[in-house]
Parts: C-alpha cells; sequence; structure tokens
DNA sequence: CGGGATTTGAGGGGCGTACCTCAGATATAT
DNA sequence: ATATATCTGAGGTACGCCCCTCAAATCCCG
C-alpha cells in the first residue's frame, strides 16, 4: 500500500493541515515542524499521488506550441505530430494551443509570447531563433512562471527550462562520416545545399559535417554551402551548374530539410542514384526519396517524440518534479530504405 | 471544462446511477436507454478520466516481465532499463514483478506463466521462444483476462496482444545495406556470427541480411553463421582460423548481441580497425567498441523506449483503452560513433 | 389488470489530494 | 504576566469517478 498524506500526519505527529501546508509550501509552520514533516515523509517513502493531486486542484496544462509560419515540409511533418499527440492528451488534461508567428519578425514574435500568460497558458514550446528580444520575452514569461522548452533549435543563451532537439554538430558529424563511407571512389566532391546559412542548424550541421570530413577523409573535398532560399527553380540552376562545373562531384549534402526540389532536379538532370545523397529530416518526401532510391540516407530525430517529450517536460516542469532524462533524450537517427519506420495512416496533412 | 458523468446524465435526462451502469457495463439497463446514454456521450464528447477512475477504483497495475535466466549483455541492458522505469512508475501506480526461468526450459517457464494470475498481476511483457507449451499458457493467462506482450522476440502464432520490438529481418537488411556499403573493395566475404542459430532473431536477421546481399552486393560472398554459443575461447578460435583460412574477408556481421568476445578477439588478433565490423544492440561494450572503432555500426532498439512501450501498452489493453500506434512502433536503429547518445549515470547494473 | 420481474433513481461512502476557515495552542516581546 | 503574533489542529468541501444499497417506477406476461 503506497503511504498517503495521513500517514505522514501520523509518523511526524502532526495534523493533516500541517503536512498539507508542508507539502504545498504554504506559510505558517516552524522549521522545525517543517524538518519532522519532511523527515516523516523521507522515511515513509511517500510519493504525492499526482493524479489525484492534479484531480483535486482542478489542474489542467495549458501549454503552447509557438511555431514560425513558414511552409516547409519540417513545420508540416511537425504539425502533423503535434495534432496526433493532441487526440490523446485529453485524457491527461493537456490542452495545446498553436501560435505561429512571422519567421522574420522577433517583435511579432516576442507580442505573441507576452499574450501567452493571459491565456493561461502554463507552458511553452518554441521554435525559433534567438534573438536578444526573444531572450527578454522567455526571461520574462519564466519570472511569470511559466515553463519554457526550446524546440528543434536550441536557445542556450536564455533561461529556457530545457532543450527538445537533437545536437546538430553531432547530426553534421554523422552525415559526414555516411557520406564519406557511401563515396566509392575517393578523390571526389561534396555539393552542400542549405535553404538559408542563417539558422543555427545549417551553420551547427555544416561545421560538424566539416570536421569530421577534414579529419577522417582528407580525399573528399567538401564546396562552400549552395544557398537555395527555399525555392526550387533557384536550386535546379544551382544544381545543374555545380554539377557540370565540377564533374568529380560524387555526393550532395542538404543541410535543410527541403527534399523535394533536389529529388525531382535530379531525377531531371537524368542524375537520380548516380550520386550518394544525404539529407536531414524525414518528411514524407524524404519518405518516398528513400523508397525511390532517390537518397541514400536522412539523418532525423523522431518529430513525433520530440513533441510528446516536450510536452512531458513542459508538464512536469509544471509540476516542479524531476524528469526522466533518458526518456527525453533526442537520438539522432539514421534512417535509410532498408530500416524506413511504417508509414501511419495519419500522415502529415492539416 | 471537459464534460463529466454529471453532464452525461444531464444530457441523457437519466440519472447518475444508470450513466455508471452503462459506462461500467453493469447489468439492469434497457438497450434503449444504454443506446441513449451512448449517444449522448458521443455528442457532447464524453472521455473518461482515466486518473480519476483509477483513484476511485484503487487500481494499481501489477505488470509482470518474464525473462530468461541466461546473463546476457542484452539480457541486462534490458534489466537495467526495467528498473531505471521502475522509479518512475510509482507516480503511475503501476508496480512491475520480475520473473525469470531457466532459458531452455518450456515448461518450467509454463508454470511461471501460469502462477501470475494468482499473484495479481493483469498483463505479462514476455521474451521467450515459441513452443506449443509457451502458447498454450499464453492463451490459458488471455483468457484470464490477462493482457499479455511479446517484448523483443515476437510470438506470431500466439494470442498475445502485440509485440513489442523490431523486425528483425527489416534489421538484417540494414545491417546488410551498411556492410556491403562500408566495404571498399568489392570481391570479398564476410563472416557472420551467432550465439546460436536456434534463436528466431537470428534466423530472421540472417535471412534479411542474405536477401540484400545477394540482390544488390554480388560481389560479397557471405560465409554460413558460425555458433559460438556465447563462449568466447570458442569464438576467439573459430575467428582466427576462419580469417586465416580466407584472407578476403573484408567484413563481419554479428548477429547476436555478444560483442565484447568478438572485439577482444579481433584486439589481440590485432586486426582491430581493419574490418568492417557489424552488430546488434547498443549495449555498454558495443558502446565502448563503437567509441573504439572496433565496431563501425550497431543495429539496435532502444530498450528504454521498448520497456516504457511495453509498460505503456499493458496498462491500455489492460484499461481497453486503444494504444497511441505511433507511439509504440520501435525504430531500427543504427548507431555509429557520431550519433552515439550520451550514456546516462545508471548503467546497466543491478 | 394484477403481480412479479426488470429497470431506474436517489443517495451515500470512498479513493488521495487541495484548499479553506476558525478556534485553540504556543511562542515572543514587552 | 500580559498582549500579540505565530503556529497548529480539526473539520469541511471539492475534484471525477467507482461501487453499493434500497426504494420507486416501469415493464411484461398471463
Amino acid at each position: 500500500m503506497r503511504p498517503t498524506v495521513n500517514d505522514i500526519a501520523r509518523e511526524a505527529g502532526v495534523s493533516l493541515a500541517t503536512v498539507d501546508r508542508v507539502l504545498n509550501d504554504r506559510p505558517g509552520v516552524r522549521a522545525k515542524t517543517v524538518e519532522a514533516v519532511q523527515e516523516a515523509i523521507r522515511r515513509i517513502g511517500y510519493v504525492r499521488d499526482v493524479a489525484a493531486a492534479n484531480l483535486a486542484r482542478q489542474r489542467d496544462y495549458r501549454l503552447a506550441f509557438v511555431l514560425p509560419d513558414t511552409d516547409s515540409q519540417f513545420i508540416r511533418t511537425l504539425l502533423g505530430a503535434l495534432s496526433e499527440a493532441g487526440h490523446l492528451s485529453a485524457a491527461l488534461r493537456t490542452d495545446v494551443v498553436l501560435r505561429r508567428f512571422p519567421a522574420e519578425d522577433p517583435h511579432a514574435l516576442a507580442g505573441i509570447l507576452a499574450e501567452l500568460p493571459e491565456a493561461g497558458v502554463v507552458g511553452v514550446a518554441l521554435m525559433a531563433p534567438e534573438t536578444p528580444v526573444v531572450r527578454d520575452a522567455i526571461r520574462s514569461l519564466r519570472q511569470k512562471g511559466l515553463a519554457v522548452v526550446a524546440l528543434v533549435s536550441d536557445l542556450p543563451n536564455t533561461e529556457r527550462d530545457h532543450f527538445v532537439g537533437i545536437d546538430n554538430r553531432a547530426a553534421g558529424r554523422t552525415a559526414a562520416v555516411l557520406t564519406g563511407r557511401f563515396l566509392r571512389s575517393t578523390p571526389a566532391r561534396v555539393m552542400v545545399l542549405s535553404d538559408s546559412m542563417l539558422l543555427r542548424e545549417s551553420i551547427e550541421r555544416r561545421l560538424g559535417f566539416d570536421g569530421v570530413m577534414q579529419a577522417r577523409f582528407p580525399g573528399i573535398e567538401v564546396l562552400p554551402s549552395l544557398e537555395t532560399h527555399g525555392q526550387g527553380a533557384l536550386l535546379h540552376d544551382i544544381v545543374a551548374q555545380t554539377l557540370a562545373r565540377y564533374p568529380d562531384i560524387g555526393a550532395i549534402y542538404s543541410l535543410g530539410s527541403g527534399q523535394r526540389a533536389l529529388t525531382t532536379c535530379l531525377e531531371s538532370l537524368g542524375r537520380t542514384g548516380q550520386l550518394v545523397v544525404i539529407g536531414h529530416e524525414l518528411t514524407s518526401h524524404a519518405r518516398a526519396a528513400l523508397e525511390s532510391g532517390a537518397m541514400d540516407a536522412v539523418i532525423t530525430q523522431n518529430v513525433g517524440h520530440v513533441v510528446r517529450s516536450a510536452l512531458r517536460v513542459l508538464r512536469a516542469k509544471s509540476d516542479r518534479v524531476p524528469i526522466d532524462v533518458s526518456q527525453e533524450q533526442i537520438r539522432i537517427e539514421i534512417v535509410i530504405r532498408e530500416n524506413l519506420p511504417a508509414s501511419l495512416p495519419s500522415g502529415p496533412g492539416a
């Protein structure tokens, strides 16, 4: 039988009211008595029944996901995972609100963040670049008692409680090893594509990639990153020109998550399957590319896991309860055609 | 505000008692009334508050993990994950009992399974080979209302509710692609090691491996599986002899999870780093081997995830509640040094 | 249409916790 | 020692649900 508050009271020789005051940090208890109660708690191994507590407290976790309003494949995948997690969160007295902000406008983002406390939100999962305004907005949220986690893209110099995502340098290193080992002939060049090199993820991946390439694959030359700004036509031109200029390109490393334009481009150039193609994020297009052989490997994080982890961490932080570190670690997954997870009925759609 | 049982009563124009009878399948309600109540439930979108229900019902999930008593690295890792999950399960009113059975004795296993219902167990996670006795034991458990999941090793022809683990054929295919692509020179042979080819996992992995090798890597010859029966000395002799006999062996594929003997053996032969070495299951030794470069890749399943998934599924089955398919899917993970997850303080000990 | 069987309603007690009030006990300062 | 401030105990109500009992209402059948 699990010990209850009544057991604590008996064990500590105090009343239920005092135990309650101690448990919930209410004032009006002598330090000595607090001590005695805590000692009793330790002795009998009491663990608060969170379910009962939440019931009594009428607690429901109102959490916000704040994402840029860009319409990338990755964001869609994330939204898919979020709506999927939403179905089940009813059972966990959690309700999730979604806020989008103009990708290039930190002030708009700060405004949105500032409105959250009034909306009764107790925790925020935020995917955004780190800027001074955002740092201030986060500090202000924390001071108001909200829990804040950085999602996918870390905000290391802010007061966020936690980061849910992967180490992108390690992801870049992983991509480099696969590229290097998958390449058959060794004096070769690698083309690197990126939506934008202003994004922290892209920079970090590139750093990791270059580090490994220099140290372990001296026969491979990595070209400077080519920015495509999410524009398919631009990407097509760049890739075609670069391939023509360097006939010894043996691999393409795509730093961002937009894989569709790349695969259709290679298709139209008749180069599908001739190059090692490695990219990031398992979107539905990346999945199709793996299946068709247009891509060789995808380095990814399990977005379902990311979303669920963010929810769990926000609840835990909001309860001031420790998190299970091993469960909340997001792995850098390597996906090839052979270990592609079965796709599930509910796609990344709306 | 989430609707409650009272809302159902009001909406359906019946009393609370009737709602309760319907919700909990208690007798004494006309079919028509049942219908009306269910209609009301649907209309207002009622979802039972499982936490409150469990509280009222004094429910605690008594679950059993039944594992062979072999002392392999993998079992240790599994036990580590289990004890880790145990810490946190207090909060989920779950208590886990562990039962070990003599690996080669299906009847002893059946006996252990048969005792579980009397011990108040409501769900079982079982890792065992499928035999007729075991099939019968599982059927009997199911008939008594227990939930049964197969752990790591599937029991496809039994009445188990669910399988928590990976598709080992796909895992073998994955290993094959990595082996084939990591190998530098192509007319080459691959040595295949296995603790025992009687285990379903080994057979399935081998099948997957061979399939891909034949189809995609015609220049690679895969040798017959060599059985080492968990004996380090035997493994040493076999590996040494085989390497001497076939100088063109370029890779070693280890079907089982015992990687320590292999790496020490290669070390003593002075061959570390010269061969592509790929194995299964991320045990602490496999982790060390990846870090030192003694192994090139490990195909694995996240045992922490496996254990937590088993617990969630057993609870869900026991509540007759649907499971979240995407969350319960166990991925085939590819681990190389670069994406090795950080090791956590609590190792696979005790 | 009566009588027995079935269905329904009303209500209470409980699960473990939160949060409130008020009276009484104890400590502290003067 | 007294007045005041601080601490403590007793008890109640609530959360959403389960499970039980008993009486009243309704049904079905002959």
